[in-house]
DNA sequence: GCAAAAGTGTTTGGATTACACCCATGC
DNA sequence: GCATGGGTGTAATCCAAACACTTTTGC
């Protein structure tokens, strides 16, 4: 039946690798682990562990978030599983990578076990990377921009309150484009958003109107109504 | 630095479940196969299989499709991945979920060791399947027709020669709406199809043109212009 | 001629685009 | 006052929806 004895297939183990992007200065930021162990000990990496016997591998993407962060809760997207026989020199090792979004300026990294030290790298400054972590981390960077079309995460990137300003600079980076202020002020009109009383401080310019994403109204809008989230 | 011993991660199993998509008689068929083995012995269920050590995931996916059909070279797409430690009941086995479209008039279904028989379901009246795969070919599904709006796989679904009515069918069967006929032709003007000089035949009615994609042509459109498909 | 679907043209209203202009703040 | 970005209105244009109409086949 099997070329093989069935217990010959399991011998595999599994993995789950964490993308963690953030957003500051105007760029796409992932959050990268210098590993301090072997294999690929001293290189870059995806944070990402094994998943235990008897852990849900969505459970592992989120311990690995909450060792690194100390963030828990934080929505987990699944993106690409990765299961080239060669892919790590260990033994077979198959991969599902994770993505998740987090407001730069709410956390601090904590030093963890496996990760000595851990760093904010633009995503488009990403050096090389143990394993295959280069191919997920571009996979999952493209999953990431089409998501930004299609559902309200933006706001889990931006912080809390923003201006209508930083939220456009944010899509024309990820479009890489750039769009006209007013024609965006029309195309967002739909999207709930709470406007604050406060504006910007410190800045040399008229202040700008302070708001934030209105996720109870966007729920009740989906039920509601056909609405659908397009950007 | 782990809870458990480093070998003890070498215990897991990985499967892939390959969903195969049709079209027949107006609706999106999935090609179910009635289980011949435990567990779930008697059961229908998405084909799937055991990776071997050796093994591409999306390879060990390849295999599944050729061996239940005979069938190479048909494009695979990878959908999620499910790793409930209790989804299997032998074991440790996290499976990734592909799928695959197929014209369904081409092709004859082959008898195969772990399938005694196997049956295209509509999408809309899948029975109680084996495993989690209810879950997957949901999922999968959803998936789909996600992909039918932005990629021209509707072709990989329709006969080899289609006519436009054939192809609205299709669209209006997967978004659950009606379509005006002259608006739809309108929208799918920028699509490169072949226009043979054949017609229907054995219609009661004015016989329609028949079309193909022109799949060299689209090919050619994204490398240049940065024409973007969209239904 | 009639039924049925193929195939095309026109009108309309809403959305998108381009662009112009005024406003509030720091220096 | 000037520079800088905040914030809004308008006209032109494009696009999608609604609908009407003609064409070709079988019976």
């Amino acid at each position: 039946m099997y070329k093989i004895e069935f217990n010959d297939f399991f011998t595999y183990s599994f993995s789950v690798d964490c993308v963690i992007f953030g957003y500051k200065e105007g760029q796409i930021h992932a959050l990268l682990i210098k590993r301090s162990m072997e294999p690929y000990d001293g290189h870059w990496a995806i944070p990402g562990d094994l998943v235990y016997p008897d852990e849900d591998i969505s459970a592992a993407a989120s311990r690995i978030l909450s060792e690194l962060t100390k963030i828990e809760n934080l929505d987990l997207h699944q993106s690409e599983t990765f299961g080239d026989p060669n892919r790590h020199p260990q033994g077979r090792v198959i991969t599902t990578a994770y993505f998740a979004l987090m407001r730069i300026d709410d956390f601090k990294v904590e030093a963890s076990s496996w990760a000595g030290e851990a760093r904010w790298v633009p995503i488009h400054k990403i050096p090389q990377l143990a394993f295959d972590h280069n191919l997920i981390l571009s996979s999952t960077y493209k999953l990431l921009i089409q998501k930004l079309k299609n559902d309200p995460i933006c706001f889990d990137l931006l912080p809390y309150k923003f201006t209508l300003n930083e939220m456009q600079k944010l899509y024309e980076y990820a479009y890489d484009s750039d769009m006209d202020k007013a024609n965006f002020r029309k195309k967002i009109k739909p999207i709930p958003l709470i406007e604050h009383k406060e504006k910007q401080v410190n800045v040399k310019h008229r202040p700008a109107k302070l708001f934030s994403f209105d996720e109870s109204e966007y729920v009740n809008m989906l039920e509601s109504s056909e609405y659908q989230f397009k950007m």
